[in-house]
Parts: C-alpha cells; sequence; structure tokens
DNA sequence: AGTGGCTCCTGGCGGC
DNA sequence: TGCCGCCAGGAGCCAC
C-alpha cells in the first residue's frame, strides 16, 4: 500500500536518473489508467525532457518542460525502471510504458489496476491539488494545525489521520503506527484529544513516516522501489497487521477492529481507550 | 457540513 | 485436490 513513504522512495530513486532525459515515447497497455487517452498522453508528454520529481501526499509528480505528469501508485502499483534492474515478465502487461532517450523505459505495473495517471499544464496543477492537506513535513502542518483539525469532529481520530483533506499522505499502514506511537486509541473520537496528546501525535506522524522514509518503505504486499528492491519498514511494525501477536512494549496481544472500513490494529493496554469506550 | 457506506479490482487464501 | 466466496484498501461518489 504506497503511502507517503513508499511514494518518496519511488520519487528519490526516480530523481536519481530521469532528469535530463527526453520522454521519446509512450506506450499506453492499459487505457483504464487514465481518463486521457494514449494519444492524448503522447500529444502531452512525448518528446519533452524531464526536469525533476516532486511528491504531493501520495501523489508522484514528474516535471516535464512545460507540462506535469502525476501518477498515483494506489493499493499495488509499482514503478520500474529498465537500467536499475532487469524488468522481468510477469503475468500480467505493464499499465503504461514510457521510453526515454537516451536510456531506460519505465514500466508501470498494477496488479489491481487502481493507480492513476494524469497530464495538464503547470497551470492546472493548483487545481488539481486544490482541497489537499498540507505535508506532514511542511511548515503548514504544526501542532497547532493538527488540534484545529482534530477539534469537535466525532469521527474516529484514525479516520481523520487518513482523510487527505486534513492531511496529505497518511494511509492504513502509518495512521496504525503512528496512533500506537503517541498511545493514542484509534478509535477515540478526534475531538477528545487534548492538546498534550496533540503534541504528542504530531511528533508520532512525523517520526512514523521518517522511519518509513528511512527504511525504503514497506514492502507488506507488492511495494517495490524502481530497481525491484522491497523496503524494509515491514520488519518494524508495531501493530499493523500483527493481531494476535504480541504487543512489542508490554506483551499484550494486538488487537484488530475495523475502523470506517478499514482493517485496523492497536495495542488495547499501550492505546487505552480511557473508559470512552466500551472495548 | 460532517459522517459513513459503497464501489472499483484481482490475487490469495480459508473453508468445505 | 478443487472450487467457491470473501478479503484487502485509496479515493471518489452518494446518501443521510
Amino acid at each position: 500500500m504506497p503511502e507517503l513513504p513508499e511514494v518518496e522512495t519511488v520519487r528519490r530513486r526516480l530523481a536519481g536518473h530521469l532528469p535530463g532525459l527526453v520522454l521519446s515515447d509512450l506506450r499506453v497497455m492499459d487505457a483504464t489508467v487514465s481518463g486521457q487517452s494514449e494519444a492524448e498522453l503522447r500529444e502531452l508528454l512525448a518528446g519533452r525532457r524531464v526536469l525533476g520529481l516532486r511528491r504531493r501526499g501520495k501523489y508522484l509528480i514528474i516535471d516535464l518542460e512545460d507540462m506535469v505528469a502525476v501518477l498515483h501508485l494506489r493499493m499495488t502499483g509499482q514503478v520500474l525502471l529498465s537500467t536499475l534492474g532487469d524488468i522481468k515478465p510477469e503475468g500480467r502487461p505493464p499499465r503504461f510504458v514510457w521510453s526515454f532517450a537516451p536510456g531506460p523505459d519505465l514500466h508501470f505495473r498494477d496488479v489491481r489496476r487502481f493507480g492513476r495517471l494524469w497530464a495538464f499544464v503547470p497551470a492546472a496543477e493548483a487545481e488539481f491539488f486544490a482541497g489537499m492537506g498540507p505535508e506532514p513535513f511542511g511548515k503548514e502542518f504544526t501542532v497547532d494545525y493538527l488540534r484545529a483539525a482534530l477539534e469537535g469532529r466525532t469521527a474516529p481520530l484514525k479516520a481523520v489521520l487518513m482523510d487527505q483533506r486534513r492531511l496529505a499522505g497518511v494511509g492504513n499502514i502509518y495512521a496504525d503506527e503512528a496512533l500506537f506511537r503517541a498511545r493514542l486509541h484509534p478509535l477515540r473520537p478526534a475531538g477528545s484529544v487534548g492538546p498534550r496528546e496533540a503534541l504528542r501525535l504530531h511528533a508520532a506522524i512525523l517520526e512514523t513516516l521518517q522511519a518509513g522514509i528511512d527504511n525504503a518503505g514497506s514492502s507488506i504486499d507488492t511495494f517495490v522501489d524502481p530497481a525491484g528492491q522491497r523496503g524494509a519498514f515491514q520488519e518494524m511494525l508495531s501493530v499493523y497487521q500483527r493481531a494476535g501477536e504480541p504487543c512489542r512494549v508490554c506483551g499484550t496481544a494486538v488487537r484488530r477492529v475495523v475502523v470506517t472500513g478499514r482493517g485496523t490494529h492497536f495495542c488495547p493496554r499501550c492505546q487505552p481507550s480511557r473508559g470512552r469506550l466500551a472495548l
């Protein structure tokens, strides 16, 4: 599940290879990957030089001369670069392929086909990302911002953390891990979080995301970087997908509940509900 | 407006 | 051994 750390891992890898190359051609094997046709995408993108790579939340942004391409990996998206390792054919063809001159091919693989590609002029970018919450590592995401985002809300704390309009980049894995680190119960009403707890949560979000980036992401399911390498953060998870296993801090069995349709993992002892919840 | 439920998609896995 | 049905989840959409 590519979240901010996984997309950042992809961005850093590509940033060492793509800038300066010309996107010479592209082929779309699965038309559902974009609302734009292969011909439209080629018209907009082909022949342009790559200027750089950015990330916004879980979106990967490829800056080209006078044009922007945006890719969302969603659940199972993989970006593979042929110079970084042999791209071995697997059962399913890539959803699209970009060819660079001189040099490598970029394959976008995506088993569950939720990933999406967009292309537009730079002037359209602000509208594209309008309504998206601040970057966790940006200046706007302060403790005060977090407190205001939680204040008065009855929705589960975890649901607010994962709401991309409130905060960009946090998904299911890092929400569970950040809440564990902050010792906060995922089902606490967001508005019940006090000032000291918000301070802990703010630090926990940043520390958890940074640990994910430092370990090249979590390869829980299919995530690999553009060289086909797995991340290592899955080996350090405290609660995510550890239901029934002992908490690494206190030994209590990790519990699993469903919060807004998402598997949610927590330690009932380290993350007490403070009597507000019958759990 | 805030909240929650549904949908997309398919490989993998549990159950019988 | 084989097959059916269910599950995972980011984000958009819809209903209340």
